[in-house]
RNA sequence: GUGGCUAUGGUGAAGCGGUUAACACUUACGACUGUGACUCGUACAUACGUGGGUUCAAAUCCCACUAGCCACCCCA
């Protein structure tokens, strides 16, 4: 029995692989565009940094972290999300001191330990932004204004984007003591789920997908008519910068994060394409997490994209390349003559393909058309004795004669 | 961690107790013209996820295991 791959673990392989380049390569020109540079950071870290950021009592860091003691006893983490240890870099490399605004960006493998299902499994992978050091909701417009443009870019208008605010730890507390009355009072009509949950975080019953506890908590209070004056303005303001850049948006207050970090304005990029799994990208502000971390007292703002999920969004197969020429050769000699031409035309630029097992021309020409090949130098006995190939445009069949050397082969190339 | 569904070649699949395990695609070679697509021919599963069981007979029925998918929980 031959070895497999980790459940969970999966093979991007290349016709797939293309999408995911264009992603990439996207994302890192979009968000250059808003002055975001890419930092690289491990992929494991001390344990303690993961709970300390996400939440010792969150889902993640209770069961889903791939931890373990590595040979020097230190107990170490494959990152299950990308904010922390980037965060835990500008801290240690104190990056605050180079400019008071940071804008970053990253890209790269995450790990949870979860029951794979469709957009979801246990290594995936995440493209990410972050800024440090501005608190003006200026900075959250941008943030949203950038990921509406990388989706733009991409030709996506599926992902919607959904905004609402949790407070700060100022008023997040009197709401949700608020909200924890009111379930108390609708207590019969929750699901059991729900019940457990009024005790550790009542939030999450706001988007419980039990119908009952949909209708139960349809005139559950709102987090907005319970923010303090600070973020009440601070979330106006965003939403005005929205609306001033015609960033489309919807407010949906019953929207729940699942880190604890988050304070005031969290969002959220979804779509019903995806199964169950809606939310294509997801961030917030997150004031408390750096001087929670040990470092200094500077909000930041942030989001995460699953890239699986926009991959999956993404219709159609990423298609691979073709080559440019495709070179038919008949006969040893030509073998020689063939392979001399690639590597020059390959020199200037040209992706050039040939058949290296001596195989029929019949052969040959079906594989040019099968790569897809624009165009197919045939060389030959006769070619050979005359210095001219055949040169012959798959498209329509027509063929011209070229002398065998690279510069004229490289302008026919060029042209059409 | 909990449910449901599914497991036949490189792929998509037929098969419903006795077949040489269909068919299509892919791949390879060949015919038509030293030159692709269309057409045609030839080749490609001692084998039906693994291990047991029932039966004269199992890919087909039963059980267990494993894997995959989807959903719940939760999340990007």
């Amino acid at each position: 029995m031959a070895i497999t791959g980790i459940k969970g673990f999966n093979d991007i392989l290349p016709g797939e692989v293309e999408k995911w380049q264009r992603i990439e390569a996207t994302a890192r020109r979009v968000f250059e565009i808003y002055g975001f540079s890419e930092i690289r950071v491990p992929i494991m870290e001390k344990t303690e940094l993961f709970s300390r950021s996400i939440g010792d009592a969150t889902d993640i860091v209770e069961k889903e972290m791939y931890s373990f003691t590595d040979k020097g006893e230190n107990r170490v983490t494959l990152r299950p999300e990308g904010t922390a240890g980037v965060m835990r870099s500008f801290i240690e490399q104190k990056l605050h001191v180079l400019d008071p605004v940071t804008k970053l960006y990253y890209m790269g493998p995450m790990f949870r330990y979860e029951r794979p299902q469709k957009g979801r499994y246990r290594q995936f992978h995440q493209i990410g932004a972050e800024v440090v050091g501005v608190t003006n909701p200026r900075i959250d417009a941008q943030v949203l204004i950038m990921l509406c443009h990388f989706f733009q870019e991409l030709g996506l208008t599926e992902p919607t984007l959904q905004i609402n605010s949790l407070g700060c730890p100022e008023c997040r507390p009197l709401y949700r003591a608020a909200l924890k009355e009111y379930l108390e009072q609708r207590r019969e009509e929750l699901c059991d789920d729900c019940r457990r949950r009024m005790e550790t975080n009542p939030l999450r019953a706001l988007d419980c997908k039990v119908p009952g506890c949909g209708v139960a908590t349809k005139d559950a209070p709102s987090v907005l008519d319970h923010l303090c004056q600070g973020c009440d303005d601070h979330f106006a303001a965003v939403r005005r910068h929205l609306d001033v850049t015609k960033t489309p948006y919807s407010v949906n207050h019953r929207m729940v994060r699942g880190l604890d970090y988050y304070t005031r304005t969290t969002f959220e990029l979804v779509t019903g394409l995806l199964g169950s799994q809606s939310a294509v990208a997801a961030g917030g502000r997150y004031d408390g997490l750096i001087e929670e971390l040990g470092g200094p007292k500077l909000p930041g703002i942030g989001f995460a994209m699953g890239v699986e999920r926009v991959a999956l969004l993404l219709s159609g197969e990423g298609f691979a390349r073709v080559p440019d020429l495709f070179i038919a050769a008949h006969g040893e000699a030509a073998g020689d003559e063939a392979f001399r031409l690639m590597t020059l035309l390959q020199g200037e630029g040209f992706r050039v393909e040939l058949d290296y097992e001596g195989k029929s021309l019949k052969s040959q020409m079906r594989r040019a058309d099968k790569l897809g090949a624009r165009f197919t130098l045939i060389i030959g006995e006769d070619e050979l004795a005359t210095g001219q190939g055949m040169l012959k445009a798959m498209a329509d069949g027509s063929q011209v004669a070229l002398p065998l050397a690279a510069s004229p082969l490289a302008a026919a190339l060029s042209c059409s």
